[in-house]
DNA sequence: GCCGTTTTCGGCCCGACTGTTTTCAGTCG
């Protein structure tokens, strides 16, 4: 079991215990250990090996106990106690955004609701409105929610994805099918999947892997399944069609019929690049293949091996999971020539943002890292706040002491269109902030981006030379690959970050190359795959 | 439930926001 989830159990109890209307310092007791923990990325078994467990703040005897039955059992007594006295699906409830304990218990009590669709016909029936503290925009808003929930239904982010891909392929290496490639959606590299496809060629296995998925028929070589929710489907063909099939289920249809994949008179290729040279164009990798306004030609597409900084690390000055040492042995490892570390600025307070006396410290510590490494410099950077007002988080005095600022919104969403873009054009306006942060501050299948013009942003972007952030986390992918060449037809570059928070966050760049090919970058268009000097000369202060 | 200690019980993070109220409760990060 990973901590993660085992939090996941600490928040439930948290939830049941508040239904019960227990102390309040008891239920936030709860809610403190899960904070104190979450930042750890690691199974529940090495938390308790490294001690972090044992000597976390807020994880007194009886939360401890409470892992400790998890980490032995996989449940805790204490939450199936708990759960006895209230419908299994009152928790789902939590789902819907503005619902917590307090008000999910009102409408159990109130009105017997205890699942999203009674809710949902409550709301249509108008029957919230005799609740006390439930009103007209309450009822409205969760009625907008529920719909947003089941818009997500089913539809799931791609990293998710590959790790459902992994497991299903596993399974195939044990049943001993060889013959099987991901294909459609994900081989595509879209940034939301709805259905996980494969395709396979008919050996002797097929049957086997079929009946482990629990896949039924739908067309003659079509068949689907659900996984855990999740829908697959499976198409099979034979070995001498296979690379024609892969081609044609990836798609998109929109693309096929701009090569005329339709007019191919042969099926049998043994490459993807056999079909493109018969249909007379260059190879065209999987990612660049939803994006139908790029020209049908060759690209210099980046590879990860291009990315020679890693910039927009945070480390636990802020609310990071790494030191900075060991983001610079991560760095070393993956062969980086600099890193530009990026903590939380003062006013992220939820974040730990650091203040003026806690950038000295940080800025010694990497003084003397740098004295001593010889492969990776470390660049002094900071994810530096754009306050509502459109002014930054430092002053000027202390902006000039970063070698590199990126400036990113994470406060106060809700602004009309006019108020936000000027907000993030003022900011950009700011000569020492070099890069804009997850530009539109969406969260796939869970926030709305902020109202902004970004066609505004891009070109004020561009006239002041700033770089906009491709954010690679799996969850934002921000800039959107729809804007990469509106961008750099301005003569932006692209900045393709991690955001990390921990060593696997770090690998995220790879989300971030694939969007990168979809867009159509190229690595003259991206910021770091400049040398460290070139970077230094072009995005940093001094 | 956790912490800290003036060691056995009292205090516990907090500000912004929203929608409901008519002065505040609930939610969120």
């Amino acid at each position: 079991m990973q901590l993660k989830d085992a939090l996941d159990v600490l928040e439930e109890i948290a939830f049941y215990l508040e239904l019960k209307g227990e102390n309040v310092f008891k239920i936030n007791a709860f809610h403190n250990a899960v904070r104190n923990l979450s930042k750890y990325d690691i199974s529940l078994n090495d938390a308790f090996e490294k001690q972090i467990i044992q000597n976390t703040k807020g994880v007194g005897k009886s939360i401890q106990g409470v892992l400790e039955e998890l980490k032995n059992s996989g449940v805790s007594s204490l939450l199936e106690e708990l759960k006895k006295d209230f419908p299994e699906s009152l928790i789902t409830l939590t789902k819907i955004r503005g619902l917590g304990a307090k008000k999910i218990k009102k409408l159990y009590d109130e009105l017997g609701i205890s699942s999203i669709d009674e809710l949902e016909q409550a709301c249509i029936e108008n029957k919230l409105l005799k609740i006390q503290g439930f009103g007209e925009k309450t009822q409205n808003s969760i009625l907008e929610n529920i719909k947003k929930i089941k818009d997500y239904e089913g539809k799931l982010l791609l990293h998710y994805a590959d790790e459902i891909v992994e497991s299903i392929l596993d399974e195939t290496k044990k049943i001993g099918l060889k013959k099987i490639s991901v294909t459609g959606e994900i081989r595509l590299r879209k940034k939301v999947i709805s259905k996980i496809e494969f395709l396979v060629s008919e050996e002797k296995t097929l049957e086997k892997f079929l009946s482990k998925l629990k896949a039924t028929k739908n067309s003659s070589n079509n068949f689907a399944s659900n996984f855990e929710g999740y829908l697959v489907h499976i198409y099979t063909t034979n070995e001498e069609q296979f690379y024609f099939d892969l081609f044609r289920t990836t798609g998109t249809e929109d693309f096929l019929k701009k090569i005329s994949f339709s007019k191919l008179d042969e099926k049998n290729f043994y490459s993807e690049e056999d079909i493109f040279k018969s249909l007379g164009y260059d190879y065209i990798p999987p990612q660049a293949r939803e994006n139908i306004q790029l020209d049908l030609r060759k690209y210099d597409f980046p590879e990860l091996k291009d990315l020679k900084g890693l910039i927009h690390v945070h480390s636990i000055y802020s609310d990071g999971s790494n030191s900075i040492e060991e983001i610079l042995e991560f760095a070393e490892k993956n062969n980086y020539e600099y890193v530009l570390l990026c903590d939380h600025s003062k006013s992220a307070f939820y974040a730990n943002g650091l203040d003026e006396i806690r950038l000295k410290e940080q800025w010694k510590e990497i003084d003397d890292l740098n004295s001593k490494s010889k492969k990776v410099r470390i660049l002094k950077g900071i994810e530096c706040d754009i306050l509502p007002d459109g002014s930054l988080d430092f002053d000027d005095d202390i902006l000039s002491q970063f070698d590199c600022v990126i400036a990113s919104v994470h406060s106060k969403f809700k602004m009309t269109k006019n108020e936000m873009t000027s907000r993030i054009v003022k900011a950009l306006k700011n000569k020492f902030v070099k890069i804009l942060g997850h530009p539109t501050g969406r969260l796939l299948l869970s926030r709305e981006p902020y109202p902004l013009d970004l066609d505004e942003v891009i070109n004020v972007a561009a006239s002041e030379g700033k770089s906009i952030e491709l954010n690679c986390n799996p969850h934002r992918l921000d800039l959107d690959w729809e804007y990469h060449q509106k961008a750099i037809s301005r003569g932006i570059k692209i900045t393709i970050s991690p955001d990390a928070h921990s060593f696997e966050d770090m690998t995220y760049v790879k989300y971030g190359i694939d969007m990168a090919i979809k867009g159509g970058l190229e690595k003259k268009n991206i910021v770091n795959c400049m040398g460290v000097n070139e970077f230094i000369k072009n995005f940093c202060n001094k």
